[in-house]
DNA sequence: CATTTTGACGCT
DNA sequence: AGCGTCAA
């Protein structure tokens, strides 16, 4: 499958914490209403803003007092608070229902963030086109083409049938497919609405930049299909800003060199020019982008790579003793503990890291990691003001800490898939549950797609060989999954091969663009200080990945005594141990490459 | 005083 | 590992 060919949509909960607020008192739907946090302050800050509210002028980020002025009308949904602090779970949970009816229709789904999902819908596509449906303009309702803008229905219908005669006439510009692509994505909206109750826009179109930006292009509870042939057009009036990733400092940066407003005008620059300012990578990115090429891929990650809890303490509310340092601690401790444990039954896996992360009054952000041996308030809680003590100027004795505190986060990530024992020998003998077996092929998935400083060892053959061991009933569905994700990749490593020229005189600020082409091209030495040689098994292992590392030897060697004294265990115990071994591989393939 | 609280990812 | 950027 051609890069170029796919079907990429981005569907996006309009006013997301808003309708979860309304979705518990219907009696507020058509209201102008927002979500804000903290109310004691101003009105608190808003964090959504229904679209009947936008029309007064009410946004996102202003204080309820300051929309109450501009909306008399408008009525404010305050955030949970737990121990004085912010609580999301209510968004989170809401989420996870929408999440559940894309997962259930859709093998590629990414989650973007709490209201969004990439959806690549190439394969879905052509599963439909064998069907020759006779599609006509009822069923798409909702359905919009970039760059028409039209202010009746009317020239909404009139516009988008024509499109849609062409493109099931005559096919020449291989629209077809992106038809196809909304029919999808009208019935899912209508899918999400039935079984969740909320409404969402979408965005269809070759890549995940133009799905979102044109998304954006008619909202709320309507989407927007971004044909190839109306790039330059649209591109030319598209604000650089607009384009994802391009909304800070990269973006002023690409406006200050090339003088330019709109995307589109990049256009009179050639490849060179835009790789000896831009650096080759973040050069070739945009010169492909504004061309309608952008090749990042659709990955199906489901679970969060990480669970944090944080909180600001501005001006006079800073922390500035002892006492309330470790009352925060405890805080934000509690609210990380609680979504771990619901994380760990319900995902099988442990978190093994903890990160604080904390402002002080210096204006500098310190970040500190520990081990998690244990999930337990008690302990996040004293890491962290063990942590955070480290930085008092003050004397030990004194309640005072100085400098005070303006923030403090507690995140706990790099997780470890099905440890849900404190036995580590459990390890071995849970491999073969349903959970191990997803978890472990997508973990396969996310090395193949980071690494690139292994050998041979990690071909093709290699990987495919190991979900192959286990073999379940649903394996058999994520395992094509990577099939084709790995097609993919080769054929793009194959036919944008080349070599590194010069490094970039700037910073590369477009690297989550990285297409294959470049993360072949990633030198792995720069990160070779952070390796170290196990003892053991003399692999190469980065260092902070070396306590883990040491739990597996522990771990094996438990295994391997256990072997010794349950010799009469024949058949089965064979299988296991080959199965054992296997998983043991992956376990060193994964450490070595974290 | 005071867009907050999350998340993901890249660079070194 | 620790810092920085970007986004919603």
């Amino acid at each position: 499958m051609n890069i170029d060919h796919r079907v990429i949509a981005l569907i996006d909960m309009d006013c997301f914490y808003v309708q979860v607020e309304q979705r518990l008192q219907p009696e507020f739907l058509g209201k102008p209403c927002g979500v804000s946090q903290y109310y004691t302050w101003k009105g608190g800050g808003l964090i959504a803003v229904n679209y009947e509210a936008r029309d007064f002028g009410v946004k996102r980020g202003m204080r309820g007092e300051q929309a109450k002025e501009l909306c008399p009308d408008f009525h404010i949904f305050h955030v949970q608070e737990v121990n004085g602090k912010a609580n999301l779970n209510r968004y989170r949970d809401a989420s996870a229902d929408v999440f559940r009816v894309l997962n259930a229709n859709f093998k590629l789904v990414e989650k973007a963030s709490i209201d969004e999902a990439y959806i690549d819908l190439t394969e879905d596509v052509q599963k439909l086109k064998d069907k020759k449906l006779q599609l006509t303009i009822n069923d798409f309702s909702t359905t919009h083409l970039a760059g028409f803008t039209t202010k009746t229905e009317d020239e909404r219908i009139e516009i988008l049938n024509k499109w849609l005669n062409d493109c099931q006439l005559d096919d020449e510009k291989r629209n077809y497919d992106l038809l196809l692509g909304a029919y999808l994505i009208e019935q899912i909206r209508k899918k999400i609405k039935d079984q969740t109750g909320f409404f969402c826009s979408a965005g269809i179109a070759r890549n995940k930049i133009l799905a979102k930006l044109c998304c954006g292009f008619n909202k709320p509870k309507k989407q927007t299909i971004f044909t190839q042939s109306d790039i330059d057009h649209i591109f030319d009036k598209t604000p650089v800003q607009k384009i994802q990733g391009l909304g800070g400092k990269a973006g002023e940066r690409v406006v200050e060199l090339f003088q330019v407003e709109y995307i589109g005008q990049l256009r009179k620059y050639s490849l060179d020019m835009l790789q000896t300012s831009m650096g080759e990578k973040d050069g070739c990115w945009l010169f492909n982008l504004i061309r309608g090429i952008e090749t990042t891929p659709v990955s199906n990650r489901n679970l969060y790579k990480s669970i944090s809890a944080s909180k600001n303490f501005p001006g006079k509310t800073c922390l500035d003793t002892i006492d309330k340092i470790r009352t925060w601690c405890y805080n934000l401790a509690e609210d990380v503990f609680n979504r771990l444990e619901k994380d760990r039954a319900e995902n099988k896996r442990r978190a093994k890291l903890l990160t604080v992360i904390c402002t002080l009054a210096t204006n500098e952000t310190i970040t500190r990691s520990c081990p998690i041996n244990e999930y337990s308030i008690d302990r996040f809680a004293n890491d962290t003001l063990r942590i955070l003590k480290q930085y008092n100027k003050n004397s030990l004795t004194s309640n005072i800490y100085t400098p005070v505190i303006h923030h403090i986060g507690i995140s706990a990530g790099k997780f470890l898939d099905n440890i849900n024992t404190k036995s580590i020998a459990d390890l071995f003998s849970k491999q073969t549950t349903k959970i191990e077996t997803i978890t472990s092929t997508e973990n396969i998935i996310n090395c193949q797609e980071e690494e690139e400083e292994e050998e041979d060892n990690n071909t093709e053959e290699n990987i495919l060989e190991k979900p192959t061991t286990t073999t379940l009933p649903i394996q058999g569905d994520f395992f094509r999954k990577f099939q084709k994700f790995d097609e993919q990749t080769k054929i793009q490593l194959k036919s944008e091969n080349k070599t590194t020229t010069s490094s970039s005189s700037i910073t590369s600020f477009f690297s989550r663009y990285t297409s294959n082409e470049n993360i072949l091209n990633c030198s792995p030495n720069k990160i070779d200080d952070h390796y170290i040689t196990c003892s053991k098994c003399h692999k190469s292992i980065l260092i902070w990945n070396m306590p883990e590392h040491e739990d597996f030897h522990y771990a094996h060697e438990l295994q391997i005594e256990e072997n010794k004294t349950n010799s009469i265990i024949k058949s089965s115990k064979t299988i296991k141990r080959k199965n054992t071994n296997q998983t043991l591989d992956s376990f060193i393939n994964k450490k070595s490459k974290m």
